[in-house]
DNA sequence: AAATATCTACGAAAATAATCGTAGATACAA
DNA sequence: TTGTATCTACGATTATTTTCGTAGATATTT
């Protein structure tokens, strides 16, 4: 059974999947930045986190090194297809059609997107 | 300032924007087939919405009609928005190329994402 | 060595979301 | 007209998420 991470759970996934293994204090002070929030609270997030089977850690001396267990495009893939279940009516194209007209997107990266595209449509019959 | 409609309001929003001004009886019959809660659940609900200015009502007769005050599209960009934000660094492209790679897009959907990204690549200076 | 800093653990509060029961009013049916 | 059904209002409970304070242990600095 998958199990979703909540927001701040997610922010905290984002830096470990950035920095890689982490302790508690590396990763508050990188969410220090855009959030002010305690290091007691940074520290219970990643304790429960670890709990509820998100983290795995390992002692460090005195304190504890934190890696991820849910994969970044895994978790990104989950979070996506839930929006396009509960907002788009699973219509992906939608989603898609949305994301094109609303966002700023670079000539290389369309150029990678206009390949999948091709390549999607030639495997439909 | 933007309301964010939780998981809850999201799918009374829907059932609103599929079938126009409806009472919180039709809202709770359309929602009672895929999830089992009671009446006064989704009145209440339905009545925190209004609170927020997230539905606008009427009277007719004993009961209310209620309208949706937030769009379809409107939200539904805020939310892909926000997704792109936390859990892909801002990169829509990879979002988008997510999408492509894992879900079924009919042969019509995609030419249009097709003619979608030929014309934002003409804009590209 | 004494003061200061830095960990973890953990309880508990605060904030938010979701759920339901009960009461009171009004319509409808027997 | 008496009972049944259907509304709203609203308090209260439960669940979940987020936040923080305090205590105890161990380093580090002066």
């Amino acid at each position: 059974m998958y199990l979703k991470p909540t927001d701040s759970e997610l922010e905290i996934l984002n830096v470990l999947w950035q920095t890689g293994p982490s302790t508690v204090r590396a990763v508050h002070d990188a969410l220090i930045v855009s959030k002010g929030v305690g290091y007691t609270t940074t520290l219970k997030l990643m304790q429960i986190m670890h709990d509820k089977g998100l983290l795995y850690r390992t002692e460090q001396g005195r304190s504890h090194i934190y890696v991820a267990l849910l994969g970044k495009e895994e978790t990104q893939l989950h979070l996506l297809d839930k929006l396009v279940k509960t907002a788009f009516q699973d219509n992906s194209a939608e989603l898609i059609k949305m994301a094109l007209e609303n966002h700023s997107i670079s000539r290389e990266a369309l150029a990678q997107i206009q390949e999948l595209v091709q390549e999607r449509a030639a495997v439909i019959i």
